[in-house]
DNA sequence: AGCACGCCGACT
DNA sequence: GTCGGCGTGCTC
């Protein structure tokens, strides 16, 4: 080879930094080859080697000066896009986010661009053509290889550990390399495809001309089929713009062959037409409606407000018809050209605003949610690179490339679901929401029937605007809500298994009468499992510290954190005894002891279990709608959101676990969750009836819910929150340190806490053990930093903890320990 | 995060 | 000797 005659030019555009979907921290430069340096920009997408093995697809950040440490920096390996596929106001976006919630960028890379746009190399290994086949010099273990390669004639590595049954094939695939028999390769595969039908239209020059038109007639001539399906082809094509052969197969009685024969006539012909894989979305002109009195003032109210903030706080009680103001203001809002996001926390509740919002916007509107298959959400992203108005989605669709964001709207507000758990970013979809819209200089509509603390206490303050909406729709009057005292109850003897003789009466007017209830059941802490009667033995998890629960569809054991299953032990574990029985009870249930006292009803159940499949939720809304059910027993998803006519029941099975549950937040879930769900009954023609069970009939908060007190809720929490240092006057940063040996994660904890305390003092709580101590495995540790509300010392806070995480992991025996670092955490 | 490399103990 | 299990360090 040739060596270099030049030394090498050093344009702007020769290295570049580039974000890779991993979560390392520090960013990675390579350098730019000459024949990309015309066409690459920021927010491309190149092909890098990373390590030894890996190739990733990563996104250009930016582009990096030259200096001497850039001199032995590797090259790109391709150019994977001809325009960039995110915007550099996105980049700036992931960069934010990565600093506010302590994470690397790779990680917001991959929670922010579809898995189809993701690509990760694997290694791939092919039969070269230079081996001769000689199988006599392979050892037993080579020649297993030899073999599967020459019937698949590609396998991956995973697949080499299969066929030998062994995990550590390195030493093997380097004899192989050096026989010569085998090479390896690293591939990226774009994994989208555009979607293709199959379709048919009529040639030409037969259309144009009305002569050569009857030279058709002639020559299907006598053809019954051919006739028939030329005629359903003239029909069709006047309709529409493509008719696919199975439309043709449809309309007319013909298959394949006919239309072949037609095709080697010369009378029509065949083609591809790409098509979306999105589901249509028609408009519908019957869905207009006016806005009653009240809401056309509340709507006029927040547009005064968003003359002089840009946040608005839209406080409607459940019924009071928040939606149809949010469609008058994206109305408003996409005349002028510009996006509109509609942000809910949950899929479950897309569906029925989905249908709602389609039948005003028709196809101006796409919906993006996890549910998408991976091409589906790539062509969802380049709709919305082509501006469309209107993207209803759940907190992931934050992350699309919107061109210009007029407004953002951000549904159920308070909902805890907003807050993304595992993996990194740990970030909250509200807040993100709030934050992406100010960067468009969007206005940002905030909505809910029982606001969270910190929004409100933000109105208060003159951050947000506030308008308020507290009547109903329809003028039903709210639901009256009674609480059933269980001890009493109990006492005088008047409880069926886990139902009060009021709420059974109830049930039974409710069933007479031809109406519809909801009965609600907190899962946390009541997952039913097998206990010893003799001594209260469980049986517990090996890998997690927590008691195994009972699934009775397949009758087994089943932990909820590892997912590890077991049969039923036969013998108590403690003391032998045989008498084990199933206790606890969890919707399943309930349902099943509903059926004793009411066997004539229609009971439905909803909660994890049963609504994990793709329509599964759906479906059960629809029977539920239909009316082909009457009762609904289900967990939180009942709460939210879900608008039937015929509800006017609605019944807390307990409200104690809600009431104290360990978490500061614990008083406002139940606040929450329990006017929601009291906003299910009743929304049209009769008032509803709501019925809560509990042991504590005097509590405050069951006081505020019965009165639909809102304000004395929320300064009574307000001052709590304020005397326990919680938000929204402090803010909280949880770092949760994992490890197997747990004398190991006790030192690693006393290491990490030492210069948080050392730094930050007081305001560093913990560490502590969390109610479930160990989980697959893994001991855990809880610290807890409570910062003043002041941006100083929440930076100051991140950057230390990122610090120390570092300097654990540096120390000798400690880069084992999982650090989590959580920015402002929920439970 | 992944991956290789190196060290160690168990097993044939 | 070979295999698998860790711990460690590095990735432009």
């Amino acid at each position: 080879l040739k060596k270099e005659q030049f030394h090498p030019v050093h344009s702007e555009q020769t290295y570049v930094q580039v974000i890779l979907p991993l979560a390392v921290i520090g960013s990675f430069s390579y350098r730019v080859p000459d024949e990309f340096v015309s066409a690459i920009e920021i927010g491309m997408r190149v092909e890098v080697q990373f390590g030894r093995s890996k190739r990733y697809a990563g996104i250009v950040s930016g582009f990096v000066p030259f200096s001497d440490d850039l001199r032995t920096v590797k090259s790109l390996l391709s150019l994977l896009d001809s325009k960039p596929i995110v915007n550099s106001r996105q980049i700036e976006f992931w960069n934010w986010i990565s600093e506010y919630y302590c994470c690397s960028i790779g990680e917001v890379m991959n929670a922010g661009i579809p898995g189809g746009l993701r690509l990760a190399s694997e290694t791939r290994i092919v039969l070269s053509p230079l081996f001769d086949g000689s199988y006599e010099d392979l050892d037993d273990k080579e020649y297993m290889i030899a073999e599967a390669l020459s019937i698949q004639n590609e396998i991956s590595l995973s697949d080499v550990q299969k066929i030998l049954n062994q995990k550590s094939v390195h030493k093997i695939i380097q004899n192989l390399l050096q026989k010569r028999m085998i090479y390896l390769k690293e591939e990226l595969q774009n994994k989208f495809k555009p979607k293709t039908i199959s379709c048919i239209r009529i040639v030409k020059s037969y259309v144009d001309d009305p002569e050569k038109m009857r030279k058709a007639f002639d020559l299907i001539g006598r053809a019954d089929r051919q006739l028939e399906a030329f005629m359903a082809l003239l029909d069709l094509s006047k309709k529409q713009a493509h008719v696919s052969t199975k439309d043709i197969y449809m309309r007319a009685n013909c298959n394949s062959q006919v239309l072949r024969t037609m095709e080697k006539k010369g009378i029509i012909e065949r083609y591809e037409q790409e098509i979306s894989r999105l589901s249509i979305l028609e408009k519908d002109d019957q869905a207009a409606f006016e806005l009653s009195e009240l809401q056309q003032s509340a709507f006029e109210s927040i547009e005064t407000i968003f003359k002089e903030k840009s946040v608005c706080l839209l406080h409607g009680i459940t019924g009071s018809g928040k939606t149809e103001i949010y469609i008058e203001k994206i109305k408003s809002v996409i005349k002028s050209g510009n996006q509109c996001l509609y942000l809910l926390p949950e899929i479950g509740l897309t569906t029925q605003i989905m249908s709602r919002l389609s039948k005003v916007f028709g196809d101006d509107m796409l919906v993006y949610h996890s549910k998408l298959s991976d091409a589906e959400r790539v062509e969802s992203w380049h709709k919305v690179q082509n501006g469309i108005p209107l993207i209803l989605g759940v907190r992931s669709a934050l992350f699309l490339p919107f061109k210009k964001l007029d407004l953002v709207i951000i549904d159920e507000e308070h909902d805890s679901s907003f807050k993304q758990h595992d993996p990194a970013p740990r970030y909250n979809g509200r807040d993100v929401g709030i934050y992406l819209g100010a960067t468009h200089k969007a206005k940002i509509l905030l909505g809910s029937a029982t606001p969270s603390i910190e929004s409100y206490q933000n109105c208060l303050q003159g951050k947000y605007g506030l308008v308020k909406l507290m009547e109903r729709y329809s003028k039903v009057e709210l639901p009256s809500i009674e609480i059933i005292d269980l001890e009493m109850a109990k006492k005088k003897k008047e409880m069926k298994s886990f139902f009060s003789n009021t709420l059974i009466t109830a049930l039974e007017e409710t069933l007479a009468k031809g109406q519809q209830a909801i009965l609600f059941k907190n899962r946390r802490g009541f997952a039913p499992s097998l206990v010893c009667d003799i001594c209260e033995w469980r049986k517990l998890c090996v890998n997690c510290d927590v008691t195994l629960t009972y699934h009775k569809f397949n009758h087994s054991l089943r932990c909820h954190y590892c997912g590890a299953q077991e049969s039923l032990p036969t013998v108590c574990g403690n003391c032998g005894s045989q008498s084990l029985e199933i206790k606890g009870y969890g919707t399943e249930k309930i349902e099943d002891e509903l059926r004793v006292f009411l066997p004539d009803a229609r009971i439905g159940r909803m909660d994890l279990d049963t609504v994990s499949g793709k329509n599964a939720f759906a479906e059960l809304i629809h029977e539920f709608g239909s009316g082909q059910l009457d009762i609904l027993v289900g967990t939180q998803m009942v709460t939210k959101g879900l608008d039937f006519e015929k509800v006017n029941l609605v019944g807390v099975l307990s409200a104690d676990q809600l009431l104290y549950y360990p978490d500061f937040r614990a008083a406002e879930r139940a606040f929450q969750l329990m006017t929601q769900v009291s906003g299910r009954a009743g929304r049209r023609e009769t008032t509803g009836r709501v019925l809560i069970q509990t042991f504590q009939p005097k509590h405050q908060v069951l006081q505020e819910v019965i009165d639909k007190n809102f304000t004395s809720f929320f300064y009574r929490e307000l001052q709590e929150r304020k005397d326990f240092q919680y938000p929204p006057f402090y803010r909280l940063i949880k770092i949760t340190l994992k490890h197997k040996d747990a004398r190991l994660l006790n030192e690693a904890t006393k290491l990490f806490i030492a210069p948080l305390i050392d730094k930050l003092g007081d305001r560093v709580k913990g560490p502590s053990i969390p109610a479930i101590a160990r989980i697959r495995n893994q001991y855990i540790m809880d610290i807890l930093i409570k910062g003043e509300k002041n941006g100083n010392i929440t930076k100051r806070s991140k950057q230390l903890v990122l610090r120390v995480k570092a300097y654990l992991h540096a120390q000798k025996g400690f880069g084992g320990v999982r650090v989590n670092i959580d920015v402002d955490p929920y439970y």
